[in-house]
DNA sequence: TTGACATGCAACCTTGAGGTTGCTTATTGT
DNA sequence: ACAATAAGCAACCTCAAGGTTGCATGTCAA
């Protein structure tokens, strides 16, 4: 599955950003309030896994579950010839990426 | 449909990347030498006209299309808070989002 | 006006994403 | 040892996304 279709979800775009800000954490943790299943929340998190932007351990009976942004490059390399479009300021961010092929 | 759904199909940003390099086009002009039907390309299409990246008109027979990238600003404001994690020369990208709420 | 062209509309099919339930396994603390 | 805790596994359900076919509509050109 591929680093877009991984985004599309609102689900597994707050994963992300809990992780982000929060930093590692369970499984548990990150099922805690959501409106739906563990099972489901463990579903979620597999998709992050196997695209790259969630690294994903064991400690004891726990996984822990930790972000890497890496793979969102390929969004702003999507992104970028675009970003020119809306505001000049951007032409910085489309420069690095053609620098950084 | 959000932006973020859009942009997951490979059709889609297909589309887009021509609609980009090419200017306005004609729906048979973008279903050309496509693997799938002219409706299926429609529909494609008329995702990205409800989500506001394409905006189309009609003129003659021909329906015409074109590019409005202003709705992938969307997709900026989620990378930005990732982007510090890769390169700090992406903090203009993250520092201009949050000046432009 | 009439045929060819560009598109619209509607019904239909298939598959996988997202979710659930129920049960099993492994680890921890007392 | 044993009960509680954290997670994994597998089967199942539902629905909408992506695609198709067939036909209708509107427009141009000779």
């Amino acid at each position: 599955m591929s680093v877009f279709e991984a985004v599309a979800d609102p689900v597994r775009r707050d994963l992300l950003a809990v992780l982000r800000e929060y930093g590692p954490a369970s499984l548990n943790t990150l099922a805690e309030g959501r409106p739906m299943t563990r099972q489901a929340v463990t579903k979620h998190l597999n998709v992050l896994v196997k695209c790259g932007l969630v690294r994903a351990h064991r400690r004891g009976r726990e996984r822990i579950h930790e972000l890497d942004p890496e793979p969102l490059k390929e969004l702003a390399d999507f992104l970028a010839p675009y970003a020119a479009a809306w505001d000049d300021r951007l032409d910085r961010l489309q420069t690095y990426l053609e620098e950084n092929p």
